[in-house]
RNA sequence: UGGGCUAUCGCCAAGCGGUAAGGCACAGGACUUUGACUCCUGCAUUUCGCUGGUUCGAAUCCAGCUAGCCCAG
């Protein structure tokens, strides 16, 4: 019987390193393929970042590839990725909201592309090296499921994969620890083994991504006034793609006690501020939504919700407010519901969907 | 140039004779495949507007000066 045929997308990291063995231990062949899709003008500087995207990664995963005997080609996908992930970044942001680029990242280049481009060039699967399970339910439909671990889970960034996808995909490290990748990879003494885990945006590598929209959207963003909840003006801003729903710091103010950004209102180009008590809320809209253990809610759904990667969750009650959004009404007050993240719904370990905050 | 008040880290602000709280801001680190949040560390030891004086000892008391504010002119 032939083997299976899947295609891994490797990084140079560890645990796209690993997968890519575990996969071979699992009886499938194996393709590597590292996907290109930015090229910072600094190649040394990516280089000390390790980013999940880094050009640098190259070296590394041929070299993994190598060793493992496995094919190895690198795909360009910078085009899809400016377009699909940068523009709609750079956008976001110019419009007051604070996008998540790994989920469009995730959806449209990961999966979109380089599933599309594995397929024609005959691989059954794609496969990464994300902290997350694929099942497919009794209901037939396909779903994400939390890792093994809590205290590694990246279901939250995949939320948006269609069912297409995930019929298409294998996540092999979703069943182990990041200890038991790490060991893995140091038993099969991967270069790699110790590679810090990635991080930070990785088109953005010194983390100031106000001034990369600057460069790379060629606007000149416009400083404004800082207001106070009341309307009065408390100072002046740097523009507005400098803040965030929530940000405390880095904010150049001093009124004697933390105060947050509480709104960002680009149409008067300006930036809301008030207590840290003012940022809790509890509902909250969503659009652009993507179902995925269920195909959809009626009436009134019971989930948990993360509305932010590194948010713990919170229990919540979900409806239907009009064809393609979603309202979300928390049992207690959640902090800074920020327009532009995802709001990702659990049902257990499952994921049920998830849609853009509005 | 009559009277009153105030001058402490970039900002706000404790301190009231016993040898400079705290918050904000800022810097560094931890955490983190987004932005944030959170946590840890640092941050006035010839220094409390200036100059003198009293005192064992003053940012704290006294005098003068300077600056700002307020009330009358």
């Amino acid at each position: 019987m032939e083997k299976k045929k899947v295609v891994i997308g490797m990084s140079g990291g560890v645990d796209s390193s690993v997968a890519a063995w575990l996969l071979q231990e699992q009886g499938y062949e194996v393709w590597g393929v590292t996907m290109q899709i930015w090229q910072d003008e600094n190649p040394e500087q990516m280089e000390e970042n390790g980013g999940c995207c880094g050009l640098s990664a190259v070296d590394d995963a041929r070299r993994v590839a190598s060793s493992l005997g496995i094919p190895y080609y690198v795909m360009n996908f910078k085009q899809d990725f400016r377009e699909k992930v940068i523009d709609y970044f750079m956008d976001e942001y110019l419009h007051g909201r604070t996008p998540n680029p790994c989920i469009a990242c995730n959806r449209y280049v990961k999966w979109e592309s380089l599933l599309k481009r594995s397929l024609e060039i005959g691989a059954d699967y794609i496969a990464t090296g994300h902290y997350a399970q694929i099942e497919q339910l009794s209901n037939g439909r396909y779903a994400l499921k939390k890792s093994a671990t809590a205290a590694k889970d990246q279901t939250y960034a995949l939320y948006n994969l269609t069912q297409e996808q995930l019929s298409h995909t294998l996540m092999p490290v979703g069943a182990y620890t990041k200890e038991e990748i790490r060991g893995f990879a140091e038993k099969l003494d991967l270069q790699v083994a110790n590679k810090p885990d990635s991080q930070e945006i990785c088109f953005v590598p010194d983390k100031d991504y106000a001034r990369f929209i600057e460069e790379n959207a060629h606007v000149k963003i416009p400083e404004g006034n800082f207001v106070w909840k009341d309307g009065t003006v408390v100072g002046k801003h740097r523009g507005i793609t400098h803040y965030t729903i929530g940000q405390r710091k880095g904010l150049g103010i001093a009124l004697g006690r933390p105060v947050v950004v509480s709104r960002i209102r680009p149409e008067t180009n300006e930036v809301v501020l008030g207590e840290t008590t003012d940022v809790f809320c509890q509902t909250l809209k969503a659009n652009r939504l993507n179902w995925m253990a269920v195909p959809g809610i009626e009436g009134e759904a019971r989930f948990m919700a993360k509305i932010r990667y590194n948010h713990g969750g919170a229990m919540c009650t979900v409806r239907m407010v009009a064809e393609d959004e979603v309202e979300c009404m928390f049992d207690e007050p959640v902090r800074a519901v920020t327009p532009g993240q995802a709001v990702v719904f659990y049902d257990g370990e499952y994921v049920a969907g998830g849609g853009t905050i509005l």
